[in-house]
DNA sequence: GTGACGTATTCCTATATCGGAATATGATTG
DNA sequence: CAATCATATTCCGATATAGGAATACGTCAC
């Protein structure tokens, strides 16, 4: 077996520094192809093949105007991402705390008395 | 070029579902190898090269006791995640009351006058 | 319709993955 | 030190990916 498509998850599609590029442009809202290739320079037919795998986990949605073709996020399909995270959240603050306590405790030895 | 390495990113090393479920499995605490084995029913090989992964982005640590290496999660290397995902919580939250709006919308036109 | 434009697709290669099976390593016990 | 237990590593195969280059497709303007 190899590694899972990267059409068969969000959190698969996101593992590609571009594709995650290609989302924070769009967070500003529907853009044409064209706009994303000029935006990042990344060569068009590597901005369409992105914008195909995003499209098939449903992190975008594309409109066709004219002869452009709109894309526009689907902040939706992150859900599951954030949902899984969330799991971790309490854990990673825990952490923090402690890192907090023991930053202070340093914090204390180094007053001078 | 390939799909960047697993171990690029921590973006990357929880794109395997089996990596996820093994970080899940540790946010109780501390295990060995052998508790994730039985936890998750996958090959004791599996385990250990997906804990190589995880450790190698630093998403867990291990410490030796005796013959057993104890396995633990390191919550905040999730932050960059964390924080990518928190550009989209607006436009996901936008998008959800843009929802709610037309769901409202929908039940009032399914009211009998 | 012909040309120009915006975008999508195909072909190619190098690379690396996951999983299974077998085996190596390392620590513990008697 | 031999046997055993817990874990790590190596070898193998099938798979598919990202990017470059070339090209196909679809729509618009003249």
């Amino acid at each position: 077996m190899a590694r899972s498509s990267t059409t068969s998850d969000a959190f698969n599609a996101i593992a590609e520094v571009r594709r995650r590029e290609i989302l924070d442009v769009l967070i500003a809202g529907e853009k044409p192809v064209g706009a994303i290739v000029s935006d990042l320079s990344i060569s068009q037919p590597q901005v369409s093949k992105h914008l195909r795998v995003l499209s098939k986990v449903g992190l975008v949605t594309c409109r066709a105007k004219g002869r452009l073709r709109l894309y526009s996020l689907e902040p939706a399909r992150l859900r599951p991402l954030h949902e899984w995270l969330a799991k971790y959240e309490q854990a990673w603050n825990e952490r923090l705390d402690r890192m907090d306590d023991y930053l202070k405790e340093l914090q204390k030895k180094g007053e001078p008395q």
